[in-house]
DNA sequence: GTGAAAGCGCTAACAT
DNA sequence: ATGTTAGCGCTTTCAC
C-alpha cells in the first residue's frame, strides 16, 4: 500500500535513516499526498487545497525538507544559480569573488564558486571542461577567472575576467593595463627620472604586453628613448622578476627606478635592490602594478597601480545577469576598468629625498 | 531511425544548437553507439572493444563533451566534491577557503563554495537549508563558515569553522580563544600595565565569551583585580567598539592599555585615542584579536593576536576527507588551534617608550 | 561487446 | 484538487 519510499524506518514517520537526504518521497508518504502535490506546494502553483498546502507545510518544516538543486538543475533550464570558476582561491580571485557577491544581491540569483584547486597546469583546457560540466545544468551562466583562457569556445552567458589571452569574442572585464602602466611610467618621469627600467610579465600574456607597451608609449610621450638594456623578463613571478631585477641593478649604467609588471615583481625588485645595499626610494624608486594587499605591508609602502579587482568581480555579474535576463549573447562587449596610481613611499625624485 | 536527440540541427554531425549543451546523447548519435556505451568508455569500464573507445574517446575530443556534474550527482552517491557554505566572502571566509583549497589537493575532491550573499539575517535558518539542498546531491560533504552556526543538526559528513555557539555535537575547527586572550593580556600585564580595560564582543557568541574569561584568568593569574568597570561592550563591530573605547578612556581614572575582543574593535579604539589626543603606544596601549591584514595597516601597526584562519581551513577540510573517507561519523572532534602574539608596535610599557 | 531499460529527485504536462 | 506519467542526463544491471 505504501508509496515506494527509499528504504529507512518502518511507516508513521521520521526522516530519513541516518546519513540519508529528505527526500520528496518522504514528504509524500509523511504527508499522505502525492510527491506532484508536494511539488506543487512547494513551488506556490495553483491547484491545492489551502489545508492541504497548511499539511504539507507542515511536513516540510518537521523534515526540515529542502529540494535537491541537483534534481531541481537536471528538470528546470534555469536554477538562479551563477557560477564562479577560478583556477584557485588566491588573493586575485577572492578579491574578484568579494566583488561579485557584493553585485549578486537583489538580482535573485545565487553565487557559487568552483576552484580547479590550483592544479591548471595538470589539465589546461579546464576551464572548458568545467564549463561543460555545470553550464546548461546547474548553473545559468559562469564567470571565469582564470589566468589562462585558451579562447573557450562556449556559447552561452559566460564573462571572462581579465582573461590574459587576447581579446576574445566572449564579453571580458579587464583592467585598463595600457592606462595603468603609462599612468606609473609617468609618475617616474614627472619625479624627474630619465633612465627607467622595467621588469616585465609573462610575455604571453596580454595584460604583460599593454603594460610593456604602456611603459613605451610613456617614454615616447615625453620624448625619451627606451634603453632596450633596461627591459629584463620578470615573468610575473617573484623568482624571475628578482633575478631581472638584479640583472638591471647590476647594469654598469643602472636605472635610477623600475616599473615592475605587477606587485609581485615589484616586492621581489624590492628584495634586490635591498641585497645589493640599495635603500629604496633614496637609491631606486620602484612602482608596481596590481595593488594587492601585500603592497601596502611592503617596506617601504609600495607606490603602485590599483586596478580595481572587486569592481571587476561586480562588473562581471552585472554584464552577466543582463546576459541570462536578456537572452542576447552580448557579443564583444568588452568592459575596460580605469585604474588609478597609489602613491606610497617606495617612489621618489632621482637622488632621494634630501 | 536515428536515435533520438535533443533537437538540434540534422544529422552528420555538429555539436548542439546554439546555447546547448552536448550531452552524452550527442555523442552516442555522433559515434553511432549507444549512450551505455559511451557511459562506459567515459568510466573506463570493462567489456568495450579499444577501437570502439578509441572512436567514442576522438568523438568526445571533437565535441568537447564533458559529463554534466548535475546529472552524474543524481546517479551516484559519489561526487568527489566538496562544498564550503560561507555566509558571505569577506575577509575571514576567504582566508579559510585559501585553507581548504590548499588542503584539498592531492585528495581527489574538488572544491565548491556557496555564499549566502551576505543577506544572512533574512533568513536564518539559512546552513541548514542549503545543507538539504546540496548534501547527498552534489556534494560530499561541508564545510560550515558560517557566523550564525544554529545547532546545524544535519547526520553526514559536516564540519564547522568556528561556529560561534556553543560547543556543539558537530566537529569543528576553531581557534583556542582563551589561550589567545591570555596571551594578550599577560603581554599587557608583562609590560607593567596594571589597570587594563576591556572591548568586549558579541556576548552571545563562545568566541567573545572565551576571550573575556581569558582576560579574566590573566588578571586572576597575575594576582589582579579585575576593576568591572573595565569592560565595555564592543560588540565585535566598529562603532560599538569606539563608543566603548570613548567611554573607557574618559573614565576618571582610565586604563593605561585595552585589549579589544577583535581586530576591527581595536582598530577603532585607535581611532577613539586619536580623537581624545591620545597617543598609542605613548598613552595607552592597545592589543587585538585575529591579525586581520588591516592589522598590520594600521598607524600605529597592531599588537594583535594571530589565529591562523587559514590553517583552520585546512584543518576542516582534512578532517572532512577523514570522515568521507572512514564513513565514521568522528563527532565530538574538536580541533582547537593555537594562536600566537604577534607583537608590532601599539603596546608597550605604561607611560610611554621613554 | 553492445544496447535496452530502470531510476536518481524533481517538475510539468496530462489525466482523473 | 489530486494523482499518474514522462523525462531532464547520466550510470548501471541485465539481456542479447
Amino acid at each position: 500500500m505504501e508509496t515506494t519510499v527509499p528504504a529507512t524506518d518502518g511507516a508513521g514517520g521520521r526522516g530519513p535513516g541516518p546519513g540519508g537526504r529528505v527526500t520528496m518521497q518522504h514528504v509524500a508518504a509523511e504527508a499522505g499526498v502525492s510527491v506532484s502535490t508536494v511539488s506543487k506546494v512547494i513551488n506556490g502553483r495553483y491547484g491545492v487545497a489551502s489545508e492541504t498546502i497548511e499539511h504539507v507545510t507542515g511536513v516540510i518544516e518537521r523534515l526540515g525538507f529542502e529540494a535537491s538543486l541537483v534534481a531541481r538543475s537536471l528538470r528546470n533550464q534555469r536554477t538562479n544559480v551563477i557560477g564562479v570558476l577560478v583556477a584557485d582561491f588566491e588573493p586575485f580571485s577572492t578579491e574578484v569573488l568579494k566583488g561579485a557577491a557584493d553585485a549578486i544581491r537583489g538580482t535573485g540569483f545565487e553565487l557559487v564558486a568552483y576552484s580547479a584547486g590550483g592544479r591548471v597546469d595538470a589539465h589546461v583546457g579546464w576551464e572548458r571542461r568545467y564549463l561543460s560540466r555545470v553550464m546548461g545544468t546547474l548553473v545559468d551562466g559562469a564567470v571565469l577567472v582564470t589566468p589562462t583562457v585558451t579562447e573557450v569556445q562556449y556559447d552561452g552567458p559566460i564573462v571572462a575576467v581579465d582573461p590574459h589571452t587576447g581579446p576574445s569574442s566572449m564579453p571580458t572585464v579587464t583592467a585598463h593595463n595600457l592606462q595603468g602602466a603609462t599612468l606609473a611610467v609617468d609618475h617616474l618621469i614627472g619625479l624627474g627620472h630619465r633612465r627607467i627600467g622595467m621588469v616585465t610579465g609573462r610575455p604571453d600574456l596580454v595584460s604583460a604586453q599593454l603594460r610593456e607597451r604602456g611603459y613605451r608609449e610613456a617614454h615616447a610621450r615625453a620624448g625619451l628613448e627606451v634603453d632596450e638594456s633596461l627591459l629584463a623578463a620578470g615573468a610575473f613571478e617573484p623568482e624571475p622578476a628578482r633575478a631581472a631585477a638584479r640583472a638591471l641593478l647590476t647594469l654598469a649604467d643602472p636605472p635610477t627606478a623600475i616599473f615592475a609588471a605587477n606587485d609581485l615583481s615589484a616586492l621581489a625588485t624590492l628584495e634586490a635592490a635591498a641585497e645589493l645595499g640599495l635603500s629604496v626610494p633614496d637609491d631606486l624608486s620602484v612602482v608596481g602594478f596590481d595593488n594587492i594587499p601585500e603592497s601596502a605591508l611592503a617596506d617601504p609602502p609600495l607606490t603602485t597601480v590599483d586596478q580595481r579587482i572587486r569592481q571587476m568581480g561586480r562588473e562581471a555579474i552585472t554584464m552577466l545577469v543582463t546576459m541570462i535576463a536578456g537572452e542576447h549573447p552580448l557579443e564583444n562587449a568588452h568592459v575596460n576598468l580605469d585604474t588609478t596610481l597609489v602613491v606610497r613611499q617606495s617612489a621618489t625624485t632621482p637622488g632621494g629625498t634630501s
